[in-house]
DNA sequence: TCTGGGGTCCTAGGACCC
DNA sequence: TCTGGGGTCCTAGGACCC
């Protein structure tokens, strides 16, 4: 494989300071100043904070159960996940990146890569600076921006830009190289965007500590022991852009669906009833694409971190034909379940991945194998439109359960203050 | 009691073919 | 069944990201 590499581009790296955190912060004034944590799915651990709280030596992805006191004794604001309102938050967002650049690759739920190349060098701070005051202006985010010759800098400026928001108003140019050396020389090669835990020992086993010193290595070197992974990143901190911004409308390889119960559960049913929430969910994702998908998998697997029997598996199966539709797929897993399902133990979550998809239109039909009929194809488009119009799971297959016993705990989340009418804010 | 969920890309190794 | 080099395709697993 070889790196394909282009000169005398211009990227941008966008990003909003502890996003979650700003979020919740946007619809409530009286969090200002205040230290902020919003904890994982199930508010098992802590996945955003705030400076504030970050300032109380609060650790990101600590347990939350292991730091319930310390909060406590801080008066640190706590929330659960509410992935609707920042879903909607980060959309707002890109909009108005888009209004900015012509290519725009949304990179996570708070980052964007912008393509910026042909713009005025001179100009191009004060112009990230227009962005970030217009995306605070209309959403009330806060931004930093770093600006780069590479993908892999950009990320690195960026990351300068928010370690030093007040001396760099909170963007980073380093097209400059000069400027450019100097923060590489006192950035840590574990800090490299795509260098993880892993490669950084290897890095640092050869004595390679820093991000300028990976930069004057060897790529061929870098190569046998990072493979093409590595030599990549070189080539981006030499200012070498090898890694192309991707458009949005590329398709998705799998949809996966998965989650951890509220308590152990050991029952069969509960657990074929979760398994049915996820593939249905997956399904409406899958149909929203106008995708078909051929392979199903699924998993289950005890509590780790718990001293009880362990166990986990996965099986999966591949459909003849194509299908978006929730009940075959769901047939199709509870097939799976009885392969894999063995009772006695405590299980603690489990989940389904969708994947081999193809597009409705090019599908090849096998002679024998039933396609989904029109009959289906409707039933489905009625279960979505109605879904859609009066809220998720409104109308939904019997196999999902009604009780759900199982389901997460989300016990401190805030209201959907922008996409339910009955959770709009009110002011008095 | 209590430790996230959803993705991508790359490589090694097995199965199979001539 | 074995001999052997060379090739493709597929999958599982690792590493990484937010």
């Amino acid at each position: 494989m070889s790196i394909d590499i282009k000169t005398d581009k211009i990227f941008a790296m966008v990003d909003a300071n502890s996003f979650y955190c700003s979020c919740e912060r946007v619809f409530n004034p009286a969090l200002n100043g205040k230290p902020i944590v919003v904890l994982s799915n199930n508010d098992g651990c802590i996945v955003a904070i705030n400076d504030e709280a970050k300032a109380l030596g609060i650790p990101m992805g600590g347990p939350y159960f292991q730091l319930k006191e310390t909060l406590k004794k801080n008066q640190v604001q706590v929330f659960s996940s509410n992935y609707t309102l920042y879903g909607d938050m980060s959309s707002r967002m890109m909009d108005i990146l888009h209004l900015f650049a012509p290519k725009v690759e949304v990179y996570s739920i708070d980052e964007a890569f912008l393509d910026l190349t042909g713009s005025e060098q001179k100009k191009i701070t004060q112009y990230a600076q227009e962005i970030r005051q217009t995306i605070l202006r209309h959403t009330g985010l806060p931004t930093c921006i770093g600006i780069a010759p590479s993908k892999v800098l950009a990320k690195i400026a960026n990351y300068n830009a928010k370690k030093n928001k007040i001396k760099t108003q909170g963007v980073t140019n380093l097209m400059d190289p000069d400027a450019c050396d100097f923060v590489l020389k006192n950035f840590p090669v574990d800090k490299i965007w795509g260098v993880g835990y892993q490669s950084a020992r290897k890095l640092y086993s050869h004595k390679i500590n820093t991000a300028y010193e990976l930069k004057q290595s060897d790529p061929e070197f870098i190569r046998k022991i990072l493979t093409i992974v590595g030599s990549r990143i070189v080539q981006e901190l030499r200012g070498l852009s090898c890694i192309e911004l991707s458009n949005d409308q590329e398709e998705r390889q799998q949809i996966i669906s998965s989650r951890s119960f509220g308590k152990q559960v050991t029952l069969a049913s509960e657990i074929k009833e979760s398994l049915a929430n996820h593939i249905s969910s997956a399904a409406e994702k899958l149909r929203k694409q106008n995708l078909l998908c051929q392979r199903i998998s699924i998993f289950l697997r005890t509590n780790p971190f718990k001293n009880t029997p362990q166990y986990q598996n996965s099986a999966s199966m591949d459909l003849l034909s194509g299908t978006a539709v929730t009940s075959k797929l769901i047939n199709c897993g509870f097939q799976l379940f009885e392969q894999i399902y063995k009772p006695g133990y405590e299980y603690k979550k489990c989940g389904i991945t969708l994947s081999n998809f193809n597009k409705k239109e090019n599908l090849q039909t096998d002679f024998f194998s039933k396609y989904d009929s029109f009959k289906e194809e409707n039933l489905m488009r009625v279960i979505d439109s109605i879904n859609k119009f009066h809220g998720r799971g409104t109308v939904k297959y019997a196999a999902c359960g009604i009780d759900q016993f199982w389901k997460m705990l989300s016990q401190m989340k805030s209201p959907k203050y922008t996409t339910s009418w009955s959770e709009l804010i009110e002011v008095c």
